[in-house]
RNA sequence: GGCGAUAUCGUCUAAGGGUUAGGACGUAGCCCUCUCAAGGCUAAAAUCCGGGUUCGAAUCCCGGUAUCGCUACCA
């Protein structure tokens, strides 16, 4: 049987890490065992659903590279099977009509946030408590409708007895049924609750193994019961430790960049993330870290998944995606440093194609000082415009000797003579010049690059002039002159 | 409050009765060097606490503590 797995977000806000982590186990989980993957968008609660959000959300499986094979289906468009279930429950006794007030924020004190000091009075339930309309007569029930009292459907859950399961990850799980309260299953307004929509729609879309995060641990017993009343066999669960903040508490907007929309706009490649994020709660076997998306396909065990809640380390996020900037087959990042370039308005169409070599020299000559795709169009900016800067750190730093306003002038003419144009020619043009005026190579050199590039951080100085080409290197030489001057003069440094 | 889960360097984790408790990020230092990265080397850094079981516990059991989750007509 292959393995069939979702993805089941609900639309109250975005792709946050937690739920890319989730899609991603699935998905590698499908993707190792020939399995299929399905979307789900989970849509039941009108209160707060923001139906604008899913385009956001697809948009973030998709960078991340998430691909799906079936849906997205919505529950939204489904209520009727739910109903129907719900019916069926009620019709084997397995559920009840309840006709209790809603006991939602309308009152106030839904949630149980706030526990006071020590002097309430009323007796805490200690166990949960059943609904007393479990118990209501037909006559009862009738009176009720008749008055036009709304009501909800409630599970009836046993009051002996345990409920056990066996998950994935954590092990065999067992519960006290009298721990479990009559949960709602079809709200007064004819929706149904995440309970019962969720087990409904795994039974009719013959899910095999539920891979969601551990904060639905809780809830899987009730779910279990609910498979058994609706006579289908449970699935394989498996739970996924959540993610948190460096502040241990659950990720939230606080936390910064929650979206991976947020990543993706940062700079950061899909596959770095997708290897960072799998290290999150799951280990393979060796010491290796560094596991392309193909690799991890090949390992991926629900075994090697943690029970441990896992911080959010943004630093090693990017450690990654300095990685993968380096290591990457430079085939493979030319579409996003080009992608960069368009966002920044920086591309120019014969790099795609004329100058593709150009491009991928320059790529290369670049990339190993990138910790972001965005610094192809911020730090070297320089390599694809002529319009740049010169960074006023780096001129405060190089920029101070004055004796560099002639040596660059007489560099640019040196070079301006230069029959061929090398890393070896500029090299011996530059050192050449530095010894017959007695000064080091160095001063030339570091001068000349923040002339050359603007800035102080960047690749080494004969590779830059080879990738810029003669013409604009001369021209950019002659061009900063008055700058460093200026830059040079005595006492213009210390302002 | 009730119920449950979890607990190894600051962080992600390996080691599931016997190891100098390993690796990675980060941090510090050194090397390399044309700036800055990358890279190489080195260092500091952990088994939550207390009891058991055992010849021997990070590992098994119990208690405590802490954290997280559930306890909604949210998902």
């Amino acid at each position: 049987m292959t393995p069939r797995v979702r993805f089941a977000p609900s639309p109250t806000g975005y792709l946050h890490v937690g739920g890319a982590r989730t899609a991603l186990f699935n998905w590698l989980f499908a993707q190792r065992n020939g399995g299929t993957l399905l979307l789900r968008i989970e849509d039941t609660d009108v209160e707060r659903n923001r139906p604008d959000l899913v385009d956001g959300i697809l948009d973030g499986l998709k960078w991340l590279g998430v691909a799906w094979d079936e849906g997205p289906y919505f529950q939204s468009q489904r209520l009727d099977m739910y109903r129907a279930a719900a019916q069926r429950l009620v019709a084997s006794d397995a559920a009840f009509p309840c006709y209790c007030k809603a006991s939602s924020y309308a009152g106030g004190d839904a949630s149980p946030e706030e526990e006071g000091e020590g002097d309430d009075e009323g007796p805490k339930a200690h166990k949960a408590l059943p609904c007393a309309c479990r118990d209501l007569t037909d006559a009862d029930r009738a009176a009720k409708a008749r008055d036009g009292i709304p009501h909800a459907i409630r599970f009836r859950v046993p009051h002996e007895g345990t409920t056990s399961f066996d998950d994935a990850v954590f092990g065999k799980r067992e519960v006290q049924n009298s721990e479990i309260e009559d949960f709602v299953l079809l709200r007064s307004n004819g929706l149904p609750t995440y309970q019962l929509s969720v087990v409904v729609d795994d039974i009719d879309m013959r899910i095999t193994h539920v891979i969601r995060g551990a904060d639905h641990l809780s809830n899987t017993p009730k779910q279990t019961l609910l498979y058994h009343a609706l006579e289908a066999a449970p699935p394989v669960f498996a739970h996924v430790p959540l993610i948190l903040g460096p502040d241990r508490t659950r990720l939230s907007k606080r936390h910064g960049a929650t979206g991976v929309g947020a990543y993706a706009e940062e700079g950061f490649l899909p596959e770095a993330f997708r290897n960072f994020l799998a290290l999150l709660g799951w280990a393979p076997g060796g010491d290796a870290e560094f596991l392309r998306t193909s690799d991890l396909v090949k390992q991926f065990e629900l075994s090697g998944v943690s029970r441990t809640n896992a911080v959010f380390d943004r630093p090693k996020l990017e450690w990654f995606n300095t990685q993968y900037l380096q290591k990457l087959p430079i085939e493979e990042l030319l579409p996003y440093v080009a992608q960069q370039l368009k966002r920044a308005g920086l591309w120019q169409e014969a790099w795609g194609t004329t100058e593709h070599a150009w491009f991928s020299h320059a790529v290369d000559l670049i990339r190993p000082r990138t910790r972001f795709l965005t610094d192809f169009s911020t730090a070297a900016r320089a390599f694809f415009t002529d319009n740049f800067e010169y960074d006023a750190e780096a001129q405060a730093k190089f920029w101070k000797d004055e004796r560099l306003g002639d040596l660059i002038t007489k560099l640019a003419a040196a070079l301006a003579a230069l029959p061929d144009w090398d890393h070896d020619a500029c090299d011996a043009a530059l050192r050449g010049l530095a010894a017959g005026e007695g000064v080091k190579a160095a001063l030339l050199i570091n001068g000349t690059r923040v002339a050359m590039l603007g800035r102080a951080v960047a690749p080494p100085l004969f590779e830059s002039m080879v990738v810029l080409g003669k013409d604009r290197t001369v021209q950019r030489l002659e061009k900063s002159i008055p700058a460093i001057r200026k830059s040079s003069a005595p006492g213009a440094a210390s302002a």
